[in-house]
DNA sequence: GCGAAAATTATTCAAGCGTATAATAACGGC
DNA sequence: GCCGTTATTATACGCTTGAATAATTTTCGC
């Protein structure tokens, strides 16, 4: 039996490539299916190796569960700046990139799906996904009241929470189905029936929001 | 070492038993921590009675993830059908009811979280999940239907489906956020914002489905 | 190039897993 | 009140898991 030929790479990329195949193993076969070994394989190395990067297994599969959050929210932070100027673009550009690929995916949601039963379990998962939440609603108010103030509305703070709250809680309700059933809907279906709901939720025209939002790619 | 004493119950409060142990275990420590063992125990029974009543260890999570879907399901259709005639009535009970305990609970969610990851993985969690979202839909497209029409309207079957998404959406995403933080929000407040948003989703006025809606209990 | 340090593989270990089987207690028909 | 059947416990088995350790290869300062 002859030995397995090293490989060596940098530690950035490596530990990179052990989160990477940990997605891919969660993705595919479930966190039980997740194992050291499996890992290990998919990652082209030996399973020793994942102690030599990370202290424990659940440490790396925290880094991992990191990751896709912060990855997914930044998606769609980065499609809201991706526009200058113009605050109902760049709200429109983030309810979009929320509800396409790669945010609204089937992998995507399996990933999350395995990381958020431990949320409430592991203490360190619920410090990750309060962060991100945090990230994600601060994201979204911060836009909205942009928006706000763009079209000439002052809402009161309380309004404002409730408009975000409802947003949000649209956002998530819409990529779960979207990501569930991807089969169901068309590429554009879910982005458009948010972008007509936030508009009338914000008790705006119609196309008031959507208008030209659409024209992204 | 004295043998543990028997107590002998009938199948199926056994099964139920069992079952409810499944679910204690996974919403504590989560599917992984969920073990034959672990449930055993907490239903006060030795781990080889598991494979009296289950063909596996398996088939009777799947028993407990139909059981959990099943009864969220019921719960909502059951309180929208608790009053007789209103259609606005029945809608807006099933919303709230959707929002609010024991529903919207962050046991409830631990355990959707817990299962939802096998959805893509195992074909009869697939099949659990399908089944039931589809009972869910329908019975919502029902109460939207009779709505439409006790208030005179008759919209097209295209816009119809696009309600239903996103009301149906709306509330998995509300709900999703009351039970990951069910502290930040007051019990009622989930469930005004969503009557609130649906009225605006709807086209109605401020009241329009909310009125009376929330002398429920 | 040489030798220490680091990276990677290979092997081993103890614990826990789901399951199978054997022993035992309770029940029901007669 | 005995006996077959079934529910339940107890024990054992084989396998997988995450982790620890030992062996080997590469890198790099000098």
């Amino acid at each position: 039996m002859s030995r397995r030929a090293f490989h060596r790479a940098s530690e950035a990329e490596r530990r990179q490539d052990l989160i990477a195949a940990t997605l891919d193993c969660i993705a595919e076969f479930g966190v039980q299916g997740a194992t050291v070994r499996q890992i290990a394989t998919r990652a082209g190395v030996t399973g020793g190796l994942i102690r030599h990067y990370f202290e424990s297994k659940d440490q790396m599969v925290q880094a991992a569960y990191r990751e896709t959050m912060t990855g997914m929210t930044r998606a769609a932070i980065e499609a809201a700046n991706s526009t200058d100027g113009d605050a109902r673009t760049r709200l429109s550009r983030f309810i979009i990139a929320n509800l396409t690929p790669p945010v609204t995916d089937p992998r995507t949601l399996s990933l999350w799906a395995g990381f958020i039963g431990h949320v409430r379990i592991d203490p360190v998962f619920g410090e990750i996904h309060r962060e991100n939440y945090a990230v994600f609603r601060e994201a979204l108010e911060t836009l909205l009241a942009a928006f706000f103030k763009e079209i000439g509305r002052a809402p009161a703070a309380e309004a404002c929470r409730a408009h975000s709250i409802a947003i949000n809680g649209l956002i998530d309700g819409l990529w779960i189905e979207g990501s569930l059933a991807a089969d169901m809907f068309d590429e554009r279906e879910l982005a458009e029936v948010a972008l007509r709901s936030v508009e009338a939720m914000l008790g705006l025209p119609q196309g008031g929001l959507s208008q030209d939002g659409r024209t992204t790619d």
